[in-house]
RNA sequence: GCCGGUGUGUCGGAAUUGGCAGACGAGGCAGACUCAAAAUCUGUUGCGGGCAACCGCGUGCGGGUUCAAGUCCCGCCACCGGCACCA
C-alpha cells in the first residue's frame, strides 16, 4: 500500500548523490555493542521498576551445538524481553541454563571412558558460547545447571518433602522398559508404544519402583488449566492426558454354579461375591448382556469352568506374550469365554463373563459391563462372537429391528430398560450412578487416565534419589543437613540391564547407615528421571545462589511467577506437566505462594530443513548459526529467523532469504545516515508516516505477529527513503524508527542511536507512542465497483458523504456504467457499489 | 476412528469487523553504473487473451449466503501434529 499510493519514479538520481555514506559493518558495531552491554549491562534491576519474568525452555548441552532452530525461540524471547524493557519499562528476568542430565552424555562415558561431568561441562561452555553470539539480555548471574550439586540439592529436598507428605513411594509392579536405554520409563515417556528418547519397542519388566503420586492432583492439575493463557492446543493435550471421566461403579455377583469343586477335592477359598467394573454409561444397564474381564485379571483363573480351562490358560498366556504394541494395534477383537456367568443387578438376568485384551487390566476395574447396542467395542465384539445384542436406547422411541452398528449417542428414549422405560437417556446418565448407588449395588465413581508418575531410573547420569533402605526402620531419607547427596565415581557407567542401576556395584557408596538407627542399611540406587531438575528450575533462577533455601520467600514473591514461558510443543504433557505438579506441591508446603509456574506459553514452531524434514546430525541438514553469523551479523540472522514465517508455525530454512533482511538493514543504516545532519523541517506527511509506523509496528509486536513486523519495519523504511530523496526525513522521525527496532535488530539500532547524538543506551528509552489524530489520513483511495467488479478508483475525502462519493464515482465511470442503478453502496474509507439491472 | 492445525504466484509468506487478493521478501527478466564482474540503484514479474485502452480467469475441491467471500455456512479432499480398545 505504501509504494504503490506514491511511485518511486525519479528518486535513484538523488539518493545516487546523497549515497556516500560510510557502509553497513555488522561485524564491527555487533562486536563494539557486545562488549559495551558485557560490561554495562542495558536490563538491570533497581528494585523501582515492575518485574517480567521472560523464559526459554532451558536446553540440553548436547555434543553438537545450536543451529537455526534452536536460534529462533530464543531470539523469539528476546525480542519479547526488550519490547516489555523498553514498553512496560519492566525489568525483565531473563536467564538461562542447562537441563543437563541425560543419557547422550552417559552413553558417551560408556562408549569414551570420560566422566559425563566432564562432557557437560565441555558441551555446556560451547552452547554458552553459542548463545551468547544471539546477543540477548540474558543475565548470566543466574545461570542454572541441573547436575551442579548445589542445585541438585533441592531437587532431592524436594524429593525428600514429597516422602515426607507420602506423595513419594514404592512400588513393584510392571513398568515400561526401555531394553536399549536399559531403563524404566514413565508413562509420558512411552509414545506409540516406543521409548520417547530411542525409538526402541519398550516392554514390561517387574521392578521395584519409586513412584510420585500425581494422581493426587489429578483435579487441580485439570481446573488450573481455565485459568492459563496457554495455548489451547496444549490445555486440550493434559486435559486428555488427565483423562477425567464420571461413572459409576457397578458390581455383578457371580454365579458360581457352573464352575465345580477342584478334582482333587480340596477345599475352595473363600470366592469372591462379585465382579465390580467401571462404567460411564450407567443408563445403559439394563443392555449389558455380557461381561468382559481382562486378562489380568485376579478372578480370572478361578473363573474358568473345567471345559473352558485350557482355553482361558492359552488366552492369558498368549496376551501377556503380546508386546504393547501389538496389543494396541491389533484391533480385531479376541476373546475367549470363562465358561462362568454372572447376574445384571437389574434385570436378574445370567450373562456370560468373557475375557479379552481389548479391555485393559490398569484402568478402571480391570472388567467391564458390556452393551453392545451401544458402544462400538462391544458391538464388534458380540458380533464375531455371536452374543446377544439388546438394544435400550432408541432415537425415536423406535426399536431398530437388525442393528448394523452401535448407537452411541446418549440421547433417546429407555426402552427394555424395567422401571427406566421411557426416560430421556442423556438425563438419565447423569441420575444413574445416584438412583445405583441408592439401590446398593454400586456407586459414583469418577476415573483418570492419568497414572502416578515412575520416578527412578536405573542409570547413572541422574540425581540420586536420597533414600536409605533399613531392615528396621525400611525406606528412611537422607538427613536434609546431609543434601546434596552427590554420585560416586564409578568405573563402569554401563547399565547393568537387570533393572539395577550401575551405582548398585559400589559397595562403599552403597553400604552405610541408616539415619534412624544407625544401624547397618543400604542406599538407594536408583537415580531421578531427566525431568527431575526441569520440574522447578524456573523458581531458582530468582535465587541461584542461596544455600538456605531453595528459593528465598521475599524473592519468590517478588520475581515469580513465569510472565512468558517460550519454547517447543514437544513437552505438552511431560515436563509442562510435572513442573505444574511440583510448583502445586511447592505452593502446599509453603515454598511459594502461587501455584501455576508459567502464566503464558508460547509454543513457536520449528525450524525444518527442506520439505519439512526435521534438521539432524544423521540427515545432514542441520544449518548452523555461525557462519550466517560471519556473512551477514547477529542482526540480520536474528531479522530473518522472525521473517521466515508466523512464530507459531514450523517453517523451512532457506538459506538464500536472509540477503533480503541484510539489505534492508543496509538501506536503513543508509537511511538514517543521508539524514541524521540534515535540518529537516517536520511535515504534516512525515508526522503522518511516523505516528502510523508507531501505530502498525507496536501493534504487531503486542500481538506476536513478528514476521510482520520485520515486513512493516521495510514497507517504512522504503516509503521514508522516497521522502528522503524527495524533501529530507526530520530527526524525531529516525529516532522514532531505531527505537522500534531496537528490540528485533538490537546491534544496529544501539550504535544509530549513538550516531543521532544520544548519549544513554536505546534501550533506556521510552516506546514511542502514536497519536492518533496525527496518523489521520485526509483523502483516501477507494475503488468503485459495478455490480461487484472494479471498474475505476476515486480518491475522496477520508469523511466523504455518501452522494458525494456515489456521484464522483459516476463521474469517474463515465459511459463504463450502463443499465438501471438498482441498489447504491457506499462502505466509507473502503468502497462503492453500484448494482445495475442491464 | 476422534481432536487440533495447515492448504493463497516459481518460492517464503501478507490481507483488523466480509470491501481493489498477492503487501514485504526471495528468485527470474530488463535496464543504469562498470573494460568486465560482484555490489548498488531503477523498472518489471499470478494465469489466459488483445497492438492497445481493456477483458476474462484465479486463494485445495463441490455447493450455498451476500451488492461483495481467502475471510461466513454446508459437504468433501490432501498434508502435518496429537490421542487412540480408557468402557
Amino acid at each position: 500500500m505504501l509504494c504503490t499510493a506514491h511511485g518511486r519514479k525519479g528518486s535513484g538520481k538523488t539518493l545516487a548523490a546523497n549515497s556516500k555514506t560510510e557502509p553497513y559493518n555488522p561485524a564491527e558495531i555487533e562486536a563494539k555493542w557486545r562488549d559495551a552491554w558485557e560490561k554495562n549491562p542495558v536490563n538491570v534491576n533497581d528494585g523501582k521498576r515492575p518485574k517480567y519474568y521472560c523464559l526459554d525452555m532451558f536446553p540440553y548441552p548436547s555434543g553438537s551445538g545450536l543451529h537455526v532452530g534452536h536460534w529462533r525461540g530464543y531470539v523469539i524471547s528476546d525480542v519479547w524481553s526488550r519490547y516489555q524493557m523498553m514498553h512496560g519499562n519492566h525489568y525483565v528476568i531473563h536467564p538461562m541454563g542447562w537441563d543437563a542430565f541425560g543419557l547422550p552424555a552417559e552413553n558417551y562415558a560408556i562408549q569414551h571412558g570420560v566422566h559425563p561431568a566432564i562432557t557437560t561441562r565441555e558441551n555446556v561452555d560451547n552452547i554458552r558460547k553459542q548463545i551468547r553470539q544471539i546477543g540477548a539480555i540474558y543475565d548470566w548471574d543466574m545461570e542454572v545447571n541441573t547436575t551442579d550439586p548445589a542445585y541438585f540439592k533441592w531437587t532431592q529436598w524436594i524429593f525428600v518433602q514429597l516422602f515426607k507428605k507420602g506423595l513419594a513411594y514404592q512400588k513393584e509392579m510392571p513398568v515400561n522398559w526401555c531394553p536399549s536405554c536399559k531403563t524404566g520409563l514413565a508413562n509420558e515417556e512411552v509414545v506409540d508404544g516406543k521409548c520417547e528418547r530411542c525409538h526402541s519397542e519398550v516392554t514390561k519388566k517387574n521392578l521395584k519402583q519409586w513412584m510420585l503420586k500425581i494422581t493426587a492432583y489429578a483435579d487441580r492439575l485439570l481446573e488450573g488449566l481455565n485459568g492459563l493463557d496457554w495455548p489451547e492446543k496444549v490445555k486440550k493435550m493434559q486435559t486428555d492426558w488427565i483423562g477425567k471421566s464420571y461413572g459409576a461403579e457397578v458390581d455383578f455377583e457371580i454365579d458360581w454354579s457352573d464352575v465345580g469343586e477342584p478334582a482333587d477335592g480340596r477345599i475352595r477359598m473363600l470366592r469372591d461375591r462379585y465382579i465390580r467394573v467401571y462404567t460411564t454409561r450407567p443408563d445403559t444397564l439394563y443392555g449389558a448382556t455380557f461381561m468382559v474381564l481382562a486378562p489380568e485379571h485376579a478372578l480370572v483363573t478361578q473363573l474358568a469352568t473345567a471345559e473352558q480351562k485350557e482355553a482361558v490358560d492359552a488366552y492369558v498366556r498368549q496376551a501377556m506374550n503380546k508386546s504393547n504394541v501389538d496389543r494396541l494395534q491389533d484391533k480385531e477383537k479376541t476373546g475367549v469365554f470363562t465358561g462362568s456367568y454372572a447376574i445384571n443387578p437389574l434385570n436378574g438376568e445370567r450373562i456370560p463373563i468373557w475375557i479379552a485384551d481389548y479391555v485393559l487390566a490398569d484402568y478402571g476395574t480391570g472388567a467391564i459391563m458390556c452393551v453392545p447396542a451401544h458402544d462400538e467395542r462391544d458391538f464388534a465384539f458380540a458380533k464375531k462372537f455371536g452374543l446377544k445384542i439388546v438394544q435400550v436406547i432408541a432415537k425415536d422411541g423406535e426399536e431398530i429391528p437388525d442393528m448394523q452398528e452401535a448407537y452411541t449417542e446418549a440421547s433417546g428414549i429407555m426402552i427394555n430398560s424395567g422401571e427406566w422405560n421411557g426416560r430421556e437417556s442423556g438425563e438419565l446418565k447423569l441420575a444413574a450412578p445416584d438412583e445405583i448407588e441408592k439401590k446398593g449395588f454400586g456407586e459414583k465413581k469418577v476415573n483418570y487416565k492419568l497414572r502416578d508418575w515412575v520416578f527412578s531410573r536405573q542409570r547413572y547420569w541422574g540425581e540420586p534419589i536420597p533414600i536409605v533402605h533399613c531392615d528396621d526402620c525400611g525406606a528412611v531419607p537422607v538427613p536434609e543437613e546431609e543434601l546434596p547427596l552427590t554420585l560416586p565415581e564409578v568405573e563402569k557407567y554401563e547399565p547393568t540391564g537387570t533393572g539395577e542401576s550401575p551405582l548398585a556395584a559400589i559397595d562403599e557408596w552403597v553400604n552405610t547407615t541408616c539415619p534412624h538407627c544407625k544401624r547397618k542399611a543400604k542406599r538407594e540406587t536408583n537415580t531421578m528421571p531427566q525431568w527431575a531438575g526441569s520440574s522447578w528450575y524456573f523458581l531458582r533462577y530468582v535465587d541461584v545462589h542461596n544455600d538456605k533455601e531453595l528459593v528465598s520467600k521475599e524473592k519468590a514473591d517478588a520475581y515469580l511467577p513465569v510472565d512468558m514461558y517460550i519454547g517447543g510443543v514437544e513437552h505438552a504433557v511431560l515436563h509442562l506437566l510435572y513442573a505444574r505438579f511440583w510448583t502445586k506441591f511447592l505452593h502446599d508446603i509453603g515454598v511459594v505462594s502461587f501455584d501455576e509456574p508459567f502464566k503464558k506459553l508460547f509454543n513457536q514452531g520449528m525450524i525444518t530443513g527442506k520439505n519439512g524434514v526435521k534438521m539432524s546430525k544423521s540427515l545432514g541438514n542441520v544449518v548452523s548459526p555461525d557462519d550466517l553469523i560471519r556473512d551477514y551479523g547477529c542482526d540480520s540472522l536474528r531479522m530473518y529467523e522472525l521473517f521466515v514465517g508466523p512464530p507459531e508455525l514450523d517453517s523451512e530454512w532457506d538459506d538464500r532469504g536472509i540477503d533480503g533482511v541484510y539489505r534492508f538493514l543496509s538501506r536503513f543504516w543508509r537511511l538514517v545516515h543521508e539524514n541524521k545532519d540534515r535540518d529537516v523541517e517536520e511535515t504534516t506527511e512525515l508526522l503522518k508516516v511516523r505516528h502510523q509506523m508507531i501505530h502498525t509496528i507496536s501493534t504487531r509486536l503486542a500481538q506476536f505477529n513478528l514476521n510482520t513486523v520485520i515486513s512493516g519495519f521495510m514497507e517504512y523504511n522504503n516509503r521514508l527513503l522516497e521522502m528522503s530523496a524527495e524533501g529530507g526525513v526530520d530527526k524525531e522521525t529516525l529516532r522514532v524508527f531505531v527505537r522500534l527496532i531496537a528490540p528485533v535488530a538490537p546491534h544496529i539500532a544501539e550504535e544509530l542511536w549513538q550516531r543521532l547524538g544520544e548519549t544513554d543506551s536505546v534501550f533506556h528509552s521510552s516506546w514511542p507512542e502514536a497519536d492518533a489524530s496525527l496518523m489521520q489520513e485526509n483523502t483516501v483511495e477507494i475503488a468503485v465497483q459495478v455490480s461487484g467488479r472494479v471498474r475505476a478508483t476515486i480518491t475522496i475525502d477520508t469523511d466523504c458523504a455518501k452522494e458525494d462519493a456515489v456521484a464522483k464515482a459516476k463521474e469517474a465511470l463515465g459511459d463504463k456504467l450502463s443499465g438501471t442503478i438498482v441498489k447504491e453502496i457506499y462502505v466509507p474509507g473502503k468502497i462503492v457499489n453500484l448494482v445495475v439491472k442491464p
